[in-house]
DNA sequence: GTCTATATCAAGATAGAC
DNA sequence: GTCTATCTTGATATAGAC
């Protein structure tokens, strides 16, 4: 293995990917020193544990969609749907990145009802989407219908990324795209 | 299926309940055995590897709702409305039963990419649900339209399932069907 | 068909040299 | 900060007695 100098930043954007890609019970510590080019003990020298690192990762997460994101909503600089579509995007850039769905999503489902430890996390991911789009679609629906869109559109999204992943077809993400646009004048 | 079960099939059931909850990789065989009230030495008398444990459980799953849910799509002799409903209490009893979320699309989520073995079982279950639902839309929209609501509501199920899980909320999954059921007179 | 015992291996994690 | 070496545990899986 070459010598690579790396920092903590480096490696949870790769432990970003490796987790996505082969989950959090499938990823072992080995996986994610190997694909940060460092040795497992090195390893140990940025993150004390698995479960500390995949926090890490979804901290991060969270907290590149609070700075980046979820602000889009309140630009007022933009057209509505500009900012939908703008919001949509930088959702899928952050959260899919490359091939193996959605970090949030899968985290949920994988630890749902065993570990606590990552909920608030991904609660605060979701609900800080589902606000942002809330906030979004406030500007030409009334309240009752704007967080109901909002609710619709998180759902459709998860549920079109795992069918496209299952069936090795972007389509269904771009029709719920295409359709959530269309909500939108 | 057989009017008796056999010891193998009331395995299969609790292993079903315990790979939805824990999750396929979370999940050892010394928990399907413990569950099973079983030695694990005992367990791999039934079921040579975990792998093949979870085969059969996917396959189940599959089997039953071709056997008793998906028809519910071809029965004319009670209403669009009652067919439709019906076809979706009878999936969330078979795949939600409990708690622990749906296990078609936790096994989606956690073995995507890397494991490719229950991918067709998978792709098997979401694809004739779909198609179930399409028939049942088609008796009031046009072909396009009832795919397309077919797959919405694949999809929004599917969200609102996590979106239940995650927040401990039944609500986003009411919502849904009874969102679902407004599309048809 | 169920048990106990065990083989084998990989996982998470730590210690200490450089 | 990175390495090698190692500890401990728990995982999959097998063997063989009853």
């Amino acid at each position: 293995m070459p010598l690579i100098k790396t920092n903590k930043e480096e490696i949870i954007d790769t432990a970003l990917n490796v987790f996505r890609e082969n989950g959090y019970y499938n990823t072992s510590m080995s996986d994610l020193a190997k694909a940060c080019g460092l040795q497992k003990g090195s390893f140990y020298h940025y993150f004390d544990s698995k479960e500390k690192m995949m926090s890490a990762v979804l901290d991060k997460v969270l907290s590149t969609l609070n700075a980046e994101v979820f602000p889009i909503a309140d630009d007022m600089s933009i057209s509505d749907r500009d900012r939908l579509q703008k919001l949509m995007l930088s959702i899928g850039e952050i959260m899919l990145q490359k091939s193996g769905g959605c970090i949030a999503a899968n985290t949920s489902l994988e630890t749902n009802g065993q570990s606590v430890i990552f909920r608030d996390t991904l609660k605060a991911i979701f609900d800080g989407w589902q606000n942002a789009l809330q906030k979004i679609f406030s500007s030409q629906y009334p309240e009752g219908t704007s967080k109901r869109l909002a609710e619709q559109t998180v759902m459709e999204f998860e549920g079109a990324v795992m069918l496209s992943q299952l069936h090795s077809n972007d389509q269904y993400l771009k029709d719920v795209f295409v359709r959530t646009l269309a909500k939108m004048k």
